[in-house]
DNA sequence: CATGAATGAGGATTCATTCAT
DNA sequence: GATGAATGAATCCTCATTCAT
């Protein structure tokens, strides 16, 4: 299904959003279609008119969430910030986007750990969850000497690894007060910087 | 199942060893128990004599991975490094682990994005996974003025999100070389140590 | 599931009847879902389609029967009757129709000596199997001096209790004739009217 | 297994107790065999090494129950009794037993309406739980005209049929008082009797 | 477009029974 | 005699999917 027709369509949406939170509670195989169509108040038929498979309707959504991420972290970039405040900018609205859809950030947990993510192409995916966005974000910092002049993937990995490890920290509780996850930029950047 | 009979009963090894891989082939649902039975060569009746459930062994298998881990990277410490080598040698220790364990990392990897976390208690799967262990270790840091003064928890969030960042990538092929994942821990050693 | 259902839906009806007579030859545990799919000609997922479990098909199997036998007793009552005539019409219509409906005694047998009796309150059952319409008929009877003035219950005892062994005398060729059944009555008979 | 065994085996009674206690709040088949070992303490194998089979346990159980009974009844008969008195006591006596022998009823009423029963011939258990024995008593008060010259088979059926229904009704608490029970033999003395 | 009854392969679990110790 | 680990056939039930209306 072309995710085009997402943004006219109640009942896709409806089905997409009720499937997200299902996924949320109880997982991909806990999630029957069944289920989906009683609590998203369609047929099942209408499911399988919009979507072939119990598995195009998981990609889709995966579409639906990238989507959705980009355009609230990209979307609202302002081209006067320094660099170092647009990387601030950007690591924290990745945590911020992601406290803000849980249901969005355990369905991704659960579909990169899944069998599902060996389905689709490395690179799809990386542009679907505003992976490629980044890195050109990372490597314009190496050129300008913003950032350590290293590996880019490392850098990526640490600025992807600890956003996804303080929306955990968020969610287990761990990480109580947004003064814990500024703490937390404050580190990477400092590890990051160039000097 | 209590995890000592684990050491001494071949099957019981044999049952996790197998969905262990299975798991990390198939995902938790994707894995019959029938199939496991089948590959670990024993009856179907065997794993239910040991586990009153599938889910119930996943959680056994849980326990079981936690303690393989603690063993391979706190019983191998060295007193007289230092604690910046120290701090290296844990970090690396645990990518080097889940590289040689790959089916244990998506193991972990899915039970944590699954339902199954949320039955037992938030500390029990700490001090499993080697999490409190660390903790430990941060707060030793900190006080020995060795880390930046911060919550722990910040530090501890950019060390395992890095560490389990850098698996992934090296799963999936972007972390390309062992000096990539040199990058990456310097560059968090950057960020947390103290000055 | 709506008893109202089965009587406009074949499935069901086949379903029940199915069941009926698996279970008098094989009793409850002695029939599995799959055979009656099998011999009603429906899929499995037909039967779970109407009924959530093989506990309510049972129990909805037993209001059909009850249904069915109350139909068939209550149903044909003449007006014009004197009251003994009643008793006696109403008592044997009891044996007769069980004696038609073998399918139904040994369910009912089967039912009321196994844990799903405990499932549903006494009062439900009494109404369902009958039991309330001739509590009310025997209380009448009380009321109007044409039986002994004791205990309904003790009435609806002598009355069920012979009923319930007639039939089971003439399945196990034990109350070989008619006669032997119309002695039975006779003696009840004696045994219940005042004076 | 020979029955003779029980009287000195403390393993066997236990055995045969527990399967009646479990099998009065489960039912026969939601009495495992490994349940009964583990409630009455001794091995699985041990239960098989006394009992060839499940089967061949509840049959068992059915001779030693029905010794219990017999034993109970018939040890205590008194000559000097009027036929009339016999008759109070020998009824009375049935309805006692199994308001003291709960478990018993319970395991008689589920194996009477049960495939087991069809296993075994007719005669046999007539001789088990005590029912020629009562024929024989019903068919001496035919000879001596105490009681009406009817079908024996008939006076039986009124006898055993009310009995059965007079334990029920005080097991689910409808003849709440003793006064009931006796009107219920009030009554059927009163159909039975000679003139 | 929308519906939901019908399907049946597949999976978790139970439990009577065996047998080596 | 007694034990209990091991077995695997049999069972209940789920759920993705189809299709006639």
């Amino acid at each position: 299904m072309n995710v085009q027709y997402t943004k006219n369509n109640s009942k896709v949406i409806s089905i997409f959003e009720t499937t997200l939170r299902l996924i949320k509670d109880h997982g991909f195989h806990g999630t029957a279609m069944s289920k989906i169509a009683q609590e998203a108040d369609v047929a099942i038929g209408t499911i399988y008119h919009y979507f072939p498979s119990k598995d195009d309707l998981i990609v889709s959504l995966f579409q639906y969430c990238g989507d959705t991420l980009n355009e609230a972290i990209f979307g609202s970039l302002d081209d006067k910030l320094t660099y170092k405040d647009t990387f601030f900018h950007i690591w924290k609205g990745f945590v911020k986007f992601y406290r803000e859809h849980v249901e969005m950030f355990s369905f991704f947990e659960q579909f990169y750990s899944s069998p599902y993510y060996k389905v689709n192409s490395y690179e799809t995916n990386e542009s679907i969850s505003g992976q490629s966005n980044i890195l050109k974000f990372l490597t314009t910092g190496i050129n300008k000497g913003e950032l350590k002049d290293t590996n880019v993937e490392a850098l990526a990995c640490v600025f992807f690894g600890t956003a996804v490890s303080a929306i955990k920290g968020v969610k287990h509780n761990k990480l109580k007060s947004n003064e814990s996850i500024e703490d937390v930029v404050n580190i990477i950047w400092d590890g990051v910087k160039n000097k």
